[in-house]
RNA sequence: GCGGCGGUGGCGCAAUCGGCUGACGCGGUGCCCUCAAAAGGCACUGUCCUUCGGGACGUGUGGGUUCGAGUCCCACCCGCCGCACCA
């Protein structure tokens, strides 16, 4: 006799195979509109092709799969694709090292990531499939960008930017993560440079309300709040009579202006030199500037480190009350933000009040509690006003309200043109060249008698040419491929040259969700009415570290193409699930370099790809992070996976003349009627953690609750054991779909995924008796049989009369007695 | 400093609307099956006390509300994440 027993191999290529064949999940996009089901597109971030892929990897789809599954299931039509965001420097440094073009290195990345997807069973609708270097697909991206170009949206400006001297490119504010590249962590330079923006500033307001409409994690929203940084204030602008310029600074308490005892620039602001030239402290302007610069990010922006700073040798005069105030120009005010100049308000701001110190320049208050005799010093400098604050030391608007005195003093200077109300935003452009190879090709031709020309949208796309060295040498490695860059004008047919910097592979993945709608539209990136039959995503799944970047620059792309009129909705990821981290079994981040590196083929290999899935989801709620322990799948392949294995080649009808059938026994009784019951119970309760919320750790735990209960009652009804190991696989496919299918099969002869999703029976849900909690004081004192639905004198007569309230009761005093029907009664005793 | 999220057995965690704390899994202990092992099955497994009936305690700390608090309120401690000289 062979023993039998639970084997992946044997079950999991079987069905991989069929619905590959099959082209089970592919889904039309059904242009006569006869598909009523309500639709639900599920979307996991796309992957960065290097390799193959990792645990994460595995995480974020078999979270997508299970939700996909559980979609269509309950009679959705389901759009699950995938793709590749296969532009981007790893393949090109890559390139530079080993000469092997990145094309050939992506291109076998993609079959190794297509190769596992399969192997891990994910419901993929394959006709779909993209990668962003396909010219068919970058294509669009240009398209895109020349639709951005035509609205002003794309334009090019000479800026400071970020530049990584060891990636020899320049970065998005975004990519530099304190002060370095957030790809190689070398520090990055700031450098004056023409480069190629996108205006999302434009769409701040809009971008930062429209959190208020999506289902997102409240810690994303408040990143993506904070990235944008909306302040409310007012521009207020400060004159420097001797040179006869006006300074325009940003402040957020106008109500302070008063206060302003000096006025400070930032080290990077263009006028500092000029300010100083023929002062006494010329030299000394020039020697702190240059310091200043040279300081790496980290160095500036020490939190505790004393305030510096030289003066310009000149004043400007405070708008409200003419007064001439003493310049400097000081390290602790950024150029990147406002205007690159500041009032300073010692007393109302520590900043400024540490400063003051250090100089020895004069704190004035002016504004005090109200009843209080103005003692509170610099107190208060960033605390919203009070309704009890007033204004002090400010000639007419003294005695004002803070509030009401802020607002007065605006309005003053507006009348006198001195400033107005204005926002501020910590936002900035976003920079999309790289000079780089391996990305999209920016479709712009430059002419010396057109100036700047946008290809032809019918000349599309503007291929990337192949070239021999990769080497960046600070302009793009495109710049040498002469023959590609060389091309007459479109305007003009005369000599003219390409742009060789490429877009930023953000770009790429900013839109590919919208692609895979019509994935195979070869007249348009897609048809508008198509969108509408899928847009938006209904649930997005990926990890937080794309919270600002990804996430925002999409935002931006939808809410910039729906003013364009090209599509239809104001957000694209309507619901997102921000999944955490698998840590290696140390606790720590997987790195190689700590050798802590759990690899999926290993897993796959030992326990099979159902163990794999389920395992990353049992291992605790989905959206944080948790360690690796080799025993949990150990456990999940055993208890969760082989039980129900065995159950079904148990119970399985083989033939005997018997239609194969996993029904419902019609009058259970007894120990079938408690596992008929534990089977309703566990379709609820995986029902409502999947709809309702992501638990799919709880939802696994009821599977194995209800296998265990049938494991309980080996000599019960066989056909009620079938029918909850049935279901037990039912409810399994999303997790496991080859055991899934497999156990369902073997029990019903029936294919899972053509079933529809089972419903719990109410009647099934309730039992006739329950377990009365009884307790006296608040504390259990027994537990008693009670019938379902007693009236609350019945359950109250139970609860006196039980042994362990009679115990504890004693003879004392009953103040009260507490009755919450189908579940308690609480004697209460003096 | 600002914003967000957490703190429950030896471990990961569960308790969904204020009602039995610790589901489920891991780890541990004992037993069954076996010539033996592997595999598998069954049972027990928060701490302390116990006359073995049971009892006391227990969800970061301290207070409060309540018949009843892991859950609500106040104050605080600790940890993680994001932002940060942002005017």
């Amino acid at each position: 006799m062979d023993e039998r027993r639970y084997e992946p191999k044997q079950i999991e290529p079987k069905w991989q195979e069929i619905w590959a064949r099959e082209g089970t999940w592919e889904v039309s996009n059904d242009p006569e509109n006869t598909d009523h089901r309500e639709k639900s597109y599920v979307l996991e971030m796309l992957p960065y092709p290097s390799g193959e892929p990792h645990i994460g990897h595995l995480k974020n789809y078999a979270l997508g799969d299970a939700i996909a599954h559980f979609h269509r299931r309950i009679g959705r039509r389901v759009l699950h694709p995938m793709g590749y965001d296969a532009f981007g420097l790893p393949a090109e440094n890559n390139a530079i090292k080993t000469g092997v073009h990145p094309r050939v290195a992506t291109d076998r990345s993609i079959a190794a990531y297509r190769h596992w997807f399969h192997r891990w069973g994910i419901s993929i609708d394959w006709s779909r499939e993209l990668g962003t270097h396909e010219p068919s697909y970058y294509r669009w991206t240009q398209w895109i960008f020349l639709k951005l170009f035509e609205r002003d949206l794309a334009y090019r400006k000479t800026a400071a930017v970020n530049w990584c001297p060891n990636d020899q490119t320049v970065l998005a504010n975004e990519q530099v993560i304190d002060g370095r590249c957030e790809r190689c962590g070398h520090l990055v330079e700031v450098r004056q440079l023409e480069q190629w923006f996108f205006r999302i500033t434009d769409y701040a307001d809009r971008l930062l309300e429209d959190l208020g409409t999506i289902d997102w994690p409240e810690h994303v929203k408040a990143m993506q709040r904070n990235w944008i940084g909306r302040s409310e204030g007012a521009e207020v602008v400060f004159g420097c009579e001797e040179l006869g310029i006006d300074y325009p600074v940003f402040t957020t308490r106008p109500d302070t202006l008063f206060g302003a005892t000096f006025f400070v620039m930032a080290p990077e602001h263009p006028d500092v030199f000029r300010l100083a030239e023929g002062t006494e402290h010329e030299r000394e302007v020039h020697e702190y500037v240059n310091r200043a610069l040279t300081e790496t990010p980290e160095q500036r922006g020490a939190v505790d480190k004393p305030k510096t700073g030289v003066p310009l040798g000149r004043t400007v005069a405070n708008p409200v009350n003419g007064e001439q105030i003493p310049m400097f120009v000081a390290d602790y005010v950024l150029m990147e933000y406002g205007t690159g100049a500041i009032m300073a308000v010692p007393a109302h701001d520590q900043r400024d009040y540490d400063f003051a110190v250090a100089f020895d320049l004069p704190i004035r208050q002016v504004v005090a509690a109200q009843g209080a005799d103005g003692q509170d010093g610099q107190d208060g400098a960033f605390s919203a006003h009070t309704e009890n604050e007033v204004l002090i030391n400010s000639e007419a608007f003294s005695g004002m309200n803070a509030v009401e005195g802020q607002q007065a003093i605006v309005e003053w200077l507006d009348r006198e043109g001195k400033g107005h109300f204005s926002v501020n935003y910590k936002l900035r452009d976003w920079l999309v060249s790289r000079q780089r190879y391996w990305g999209c090709p920016i479709p712009i031709v430059y002419c010396d008698s057109c100036g700047m020309v946008p290809v032809p949208e019918e000349q599309l796309p503007v291929e990337l040419p192949n070239i021999e060295d990769y080497q960046p040498q600070g302009r793009s490695p495109l710049a040498a491929a002469e023959d590609w860059v060389n091309v007459a004008c479109p305007n003009c047919h005369g000599p003219a040259k390409r742009e060789t910097d490429t877009m930023d592979t953000f770009v790429d993945s900013s839109w590919y969700y919208l692609r895979y709608c019509d994935a195979r539209n070869d007249h348009a990136a897609w048809d508008r009415r198509v969108l509408r039959r899928w847009m938006p995503v209904d649930q997005y799944i990926g990890g937080v570290e794309h919270a600002i970047l990804h996430l925002m620059y999409s935002r931006f792309f939808v809410k910039a193409l729906a003013d364009m009129e090209l599509l239809d909705v104001q957000e694209p990821f309507q619901a997102l699930f921000t999944q955490g981290m698998i840590l290696g079994p140390d606790g720590n981040k997987m790195s190689s370099s700590k050798g802590n590196v759990i690899a999926p083929s290993d897993i796959i290999e030992r326990f099979g790809a159902d163990a794999a899935r389920c395992y990353v989801l049992f291992i605790g709620p989905p959206d944080q992070d948790a360690a690796w322990a080799t025993t949990g799948i150990e456990g999940v392949h055993r208890r969760l996976l082989g039980r129900l294995w065995r159950l079904a080649d148990e119970l399985a009808d083989r033939g005997g003349g018997k239609p194969t059938n996993a029904e419902e026994p019609v009058d259970p009784e007894g120990d079938a009627l408690t596992i008929v019951r534990k089977a309703h119970w566990a379709i609820d309760k995986v029902t409502r953690d999947m709809a309702t919320r992501f638990a799919f750790n709880t939802a696994l735990s009821a599977i194995i609750e209800l296998i265990n209960e049938i494991y309980r009652y080996p000599h019960a009804d066989p056909q009620a054991r079938r029918f909850a190991a049935g279901t037990a696989a039912s409810l399994l496919f999303p997790f496991a779909p080859h055991l899934g299918a497999e156990a369902y099969e073997m029990l019903t002869g029936r294919r899972v995924w053509e079933e529809p999703w089972p419903d719990a029976d109410p009647e099934r849900l309730q039992t006739e008796t329950f377990e009365l909690v009884c307790q006296v004081n608040g504390k259990v004192r027994d537990r008693v049989n009670a019938p379902t639905g007693a009236a609350r004198d019945e359950l109250e007569r139970l609860c006196l009369e039980s042994r362990g309230v009679q115990a504890h009761l004693n003879g004392q005093e009953i103040a009260k007695v507490i009755v919450v029907p189908d579940k308690l009664v609480n004697v209460v005793v003096r």
